[in-house]
DNA sequence: GGATATAGGGGCAAAATTTTCACTATGACA
DNA sequence: TGTCATAGTGAAAATTTTGCCCCTATATCC
């Protein structure tokens, strides 16, 4: 991990809200969570283009947020599971827009810019 | 500008709403040009710690992206205001939630992590 | 003349985020 | 034995985003 050196900006909510789900996968992965998906390697199967390690990194982020909760079994191979927490729920509205939003920009065939 | 080296995700919903609004300031943008601040030096006031450069940079992406239209007065000095789209205001829904929601977790003293 | 406000661009560097790859450890399976 | 699946971490590199500083041009005001 490493310093961050520019104050996050926490005065207004959206600055909260962002950092809380601004990662690239969290919205996704609050989203899959909420669907039923619920192991790492799950999850990991649904975003191909994420590599792992951000899930990793993104999740572990979620549950210090306190937006998800990790069930650890102790068996081996290993499993776990994380759950959507109260906070994590309660943002299902935002994600859900977001999801559906998206989605109906695709449908109408609004251009959305090309990679340069 | 750079090129783009890793495909942007625009399978899911989310990740098309995300490749909009994903910028640092562009939720606030929205926001604030909702709320009657057009011209980008008042933007600028609203978000003294966000960089001219990025406003700039980031008011240009979403005119780009047909969420934002900027109307140009030939005056000197210069005079510029931009306004919400159609589908700008499609985004409001989203926005006023990550604004509720965030001062909501304020509000409610729910700890964010702090920088470390 | 000189300062200020306006909107924006360029170059460059710093910071932040994401990717890649290697590695741990163990049970099950052929 | 060798391989696979599991969950996760570490180091280093690549990529993307942001910040800083200087520049243009002009009208107005002191």
């Amino acid at each position: 991990m490493y310093e961050k050196k520019n104050p996050k900006d926490l005065s207004c909510g959206i600055g909260v809200t962002l950092e809380i789900i601004g990662g690239k996968w969290k919205p996704c992965l609050i989203n899959s969570i909420h669907k039923g998906i619920h192991r790492p390697s799950e999850l990991a199967r649904q975003n191909p283009t994420a590599s792992k390690r951000v899930l990793s990194l993104q999740l572990k982020e979620l549950e210090e947020h306190g937006v998800i909760r990790k069930v650890i079994y102790p068996v081996l191979p290993p499993k776990v599971e994380y759950f959507l927490t109260g906070l994590g729920e309660s943002l299902l509205p935002i994600v859900d827009l977001m999801e559906t939003w998206g989605e109906d920009v695709l449908a109408k065939g609004v251009v959305v810019k090309k990679n340069r």
